[in-house]
DNA sequence: GATGAATGAGTATTCATTCAT
DNA sequence: TATGAATGAATACTCATTCAT
């Protein structure tokens, strides 16, 4: 018992010890320049010794995504399941929420996009890709929840939730985008969340049914 | 000098050529799977002819990425030179001309996030990328000034001018990005303008000060 | 039309230039063992070029498969079509043909049987399969013919001409197989010659009707 | 003593149950697609453990070979131990004797042709290798011996009795190579069995001295 | 003895780019 | 200018073998 337990945490440690790896080197050169090789080697591993955690490429990477929705849907039900409080405060406890799911990986837009390529998802086993998809359809449905309640209470104006929610991830993660690709980021951190909460302002401010 | 005339016309439809080819192969199979033989086959060239007119596949692409560029400043300053015409009306008919721009080349966002990759900028020349920045930066700037009018004018909300250019960008390339990624797009160009709509009205409505 | 024609010449050329090489690497070191870095390198060509010509290795192979059995289809139907001349010249006739191709390309019986694997036919491209297959039964057929006649004939003995084709065609490959597997035919061709006339001889004799 | 036997008997039968195990995987994949991984799992043992009992992949192949050939000369050296018997009998025979090793292991040929390759030959140990060709002249010259008496006693045609045993022995191997490679043994052995017997039946009619 | 995780050499194949014609 | 045959570097992935436990 101790002993099966041990060699399951000696393994989770290791795939970790991957990804960790696989994601410092995914950021620096990107999916296609990234090479296994160099991913062993900062893992300070065989490139074989990859391959007995991760099928592929492609599901490593994918792996790195799926690490991430686990938390962002954890922050985004802990939002919703706050007591005595309004769509309004959630809306906001949710945009914070966000901001941290993209500080503690600030990869996670790029890695959403690259995931749904066809070209990926045929190299995913099912079992992960069903996890994937579980998760984000999860995520999704949880933050159009706060805008259904919003809409039903009058509180926000009388939209789709499902569109108000779409509305709501694409400001996020365009801004993100948006302001990567401007390499502003790395200048300047408080730029991006001075728009960002701008972003949000006019959002929330539009939002609003009065 | 009308022999010189003929040859520069005659080397720019060449570029056309090529580009139009280029284009349609980029978008059926992304830049990493879409191959020079690929493109030449659908240009009715010989591989070795696209060198002659492009320094390499990025400056190719990025290319393509410059002609949407040029175009989208065209229809952007177009709409800043309406007379007779306030901010608001301006932010309305830069949506629709953004929206005429995507519809002209639904790859445009892509292509604006591919460009940025610092991988991509080192194969670029000089005065290509010189350009591109140009450019960017002319049409941000134009988009800018729209903000700047209404907040002058008190018709938007006082909030930094090229932080609300940002905001609008990001919310439309967001929008695209993400609905893209759902893959809503081919089912459907309906709700990719319908949630573009909503996206739009409701930053729309928090932008305005009272 | 020169010039179209000497440019499937020349393509040609090529093609023989690499099963040339091929075929010298093949022998050496088997199908496993050999690369196409090897087989490249024999020809004085870059391994890319070997792809030019052939779509993988597997094909390569049995491209000098194919090579071979045409050339064994013509001396067969040559020896079918020798005029005042009965089966049992014929089968005389056969055996001088079945030898001299051997001597053409000895690898032809290992050839064969590599051909026939299941997975080397999976990789092979429907066009090759098909010719191979083609003329491996035209071959057959015309061996079996000679049985057929020599039987109605009364003078072979009343069995399946079919039988007694592979019979005929079992006994050659067998010897052929036995004595290079047993290294014999390096130190002495004559030993292999005269095993093959034994065998020949008794096959003949016991084939006989009376 | 006991200890030391038991040790010895221990080792035999794990050597026994990973040459069961190795049997079943060569032969569903052939040497080459075969891995000492399958193996390991076919024998409910580990990689590693494979490695305490065999030198390599090609000793563990080969010794599946030496079993069957001391099987082989065990059902021969049977048959020309049977009183009373002429070669023709012997003959006779013989053909059941090697019919039913090939039913105890179709392999058995295919095997043979592998152990000659020279690469092969290479990675095996001295001693296994001399056991090997120990084995294989014993049974040929055993079976020559049958040939030789009958030739003696002017039963059989006056031919060198090694060349008669090497005609006798490439009509078995090259019927069942050349149907396997027809796959026409899965889909009826009793074609086999039948091809067989018309060769048997031809080779001993043109045997006979008369 | 037994394990099985780790190794890392080995290879088919692709494709951007070049250059002789 | 245009060609397109040739290049050869680059890379994901496999698997026989080893060795610390």
């Amino acid at each position: 018992m101790g002993i099966q337990e041990r060699k399951e945490r000696e393994k989770e440690r290791r795939r970790q010890q991957i990804m960790v790896a696989a994601k410092r080197v995914f950021s620096d050169r990107g999916f296609t320049k990234a090479t296994m090789e160099d991913i062993a080697q900062e893992a300070e591993l065989s490139p074989g010794t990859l391959y007995l955690y991760f099928k592929n490429k492609e599901e490593l990477y994918a792996s790195l995504s799926l690490r991430i929705l686990q938390y962002l849907l954890l922050r985004i039900e802990h939002v919703n399941a706050i007591k005595d409080s309004g769509p309004d405060e959630k809306l906001t406890a949710l945009m914070e929420a966000m901001y941290d799911v993209y500080e503690f990986d600030p990869l996670i837009i790029i890695n959403m996009f690259h995931l749904q390529s066809s070209e990926t998802l045929k190299n995913l086993s099912p079992e992960l890709l069903s996890e994937i998809k579980d998760l984000s359809r999860k995520s999704m449905g949880s933050i159009a929840q706060i805008f259904k309640d919003g809409v039903a209470l009058g509180i926000f104006i009388d939209r789709h939730p499902v569109a108000l929610a779409d509305t709501f991830w694409s400001i996020f993660s365009g801004v993100i985008l948006w302001l990567t690709s401007k390499k502003l980021i790395n200048e300047s951190k408080d730029f991006l969340r001075e728009t960002l909460t701008v972003a949000f302002e006019v959002f929330h401010r539009g939002l609003m049914a009065k």
